[in-house]
DNA sequence: GTTGCGTCCTGGACGC
DNA sequence: TGCGTCCAGGACGCAA
């Protein structure tokens, strides 16, 4: 499921092998998510960026190409005469004959040509948080973002108003990390600036190891992240705390399965 | 404007 | 072996 790591780990893969080209022809799946794709033929593309789990292609002629992964979306570039399985939703054809190739088993993804910064049409993205790889991003920005509201942190996180990128895996690690209770409608300024650089390693770190394969997700080249291997809390619960011994806890919050340690994370 | 919940979607795990 | 049920979850729409 790609959150900010995954995206950003197929934006710095895609990124050399996709500006300058220009997309020559477009194939996509007829549903709406998907179907917008055949917008971007004849456009040149200029590179590839990322908001949050946005991957953002600018276009010459004034546009962007919007891509979001969902939760089983992939990307790769396949050679001529390659066409990948009943799961690929959208293939752009570019200049000298490769083919920029999306599938997506559950057909979570989203794909959107819009003017450049107008994201009307993609009400996440236009509300986006701050990045937390970025320089500004502390516990005073993220306090300020999540004092606004009074739902739990987790599902704040998850909304990507306070910051973006995080999804379900990332926010439980940094929660365990920061010691704050993914149930907390009010965090405090000191909670906030635990959670803040929590959020930054987790995700530096995710980077770092090519991001986090737990079923469908793949690099560019068709390989597996190796985060799995380094998550301290998600999925794991019934095991012990890697801080303190006692059994981790799981339980569905907001919809959204949730790991935490009752001892280090207390209420 | 905020909050909570349902919906979309499909492969895999699991129980019978 | 085959069938039915449940689960995973990001974004978004809708009702309160």
């Amino acid at each position: 499921m790609p959150e900010l790591p995954e995206v950003e780990t197929i934006r710095r893969q895609l990124d050399p092998l996709l500006g300058g080209r220009t997309i020559v022809s477009v194939e996509s799946h007829p549903a709406a998510n998907f179907v917008s794709a055949t917008d971007a033929q004849g456009a040149r593309i200029d590179g590839v960026g990322r908001r949050g789990k946005y991957l953002i292609v600018p276009l010459e002629d004034g546009r962007e190409l919007i891509i979001h992964l969902g939760m089983t979306g992939s990307l790769r570039i396949a050679p001529p005469g390659d066409r990948g399985d009943r799961y690929v939703r959208s293939r752009w054809e570019l200049e000298g004959g490769d083919v920029l190739e999306f599938r997506d088993v559950r057909r979570f993804g989203r794909i959107a040509v819009v003017d450049a910064g107008d994201y009307r049409s993609l009400p996440t993205l236009a509300r986006l948080g701050p990045e937390p790889l970025s320089p500004g991003f502390d516990g005073d920005v993220l306090w300020a973002g999540l004092k606004r509201s009074n739902r739990r942190v987790k599902t704040q996180l998850l909304s990507q108003r306070p910051v973006a990128g995080v999804g379900n895996i990332y926010a439980d690690e940094a929660l365990f990390r920061a010691g704050v209770n993914p149930a907390l409608r009010r965090v405090t300024r000191a909670q906030a600036g635990r959670l803040a650089p929590a959020i930054t390693a987790v995700l530096s770190e995710g980077i770092e190891h090519g991001g986090t394969t737990l079923r469908d997700y793949r690099t560019v080249s068709g390989e597996q992240g190796g985060h799995q291997f380094h998550l301290l809390c998600y999925g794991r619960a019934g095991e012990p705390c890697v801080n303190c011994g006692e059994e981790l806890s799981g339980r569905v919050l907001d919809g959204r399965s949730t790991t935490w340690c009752r001892s280090c994370q207390p209420r």
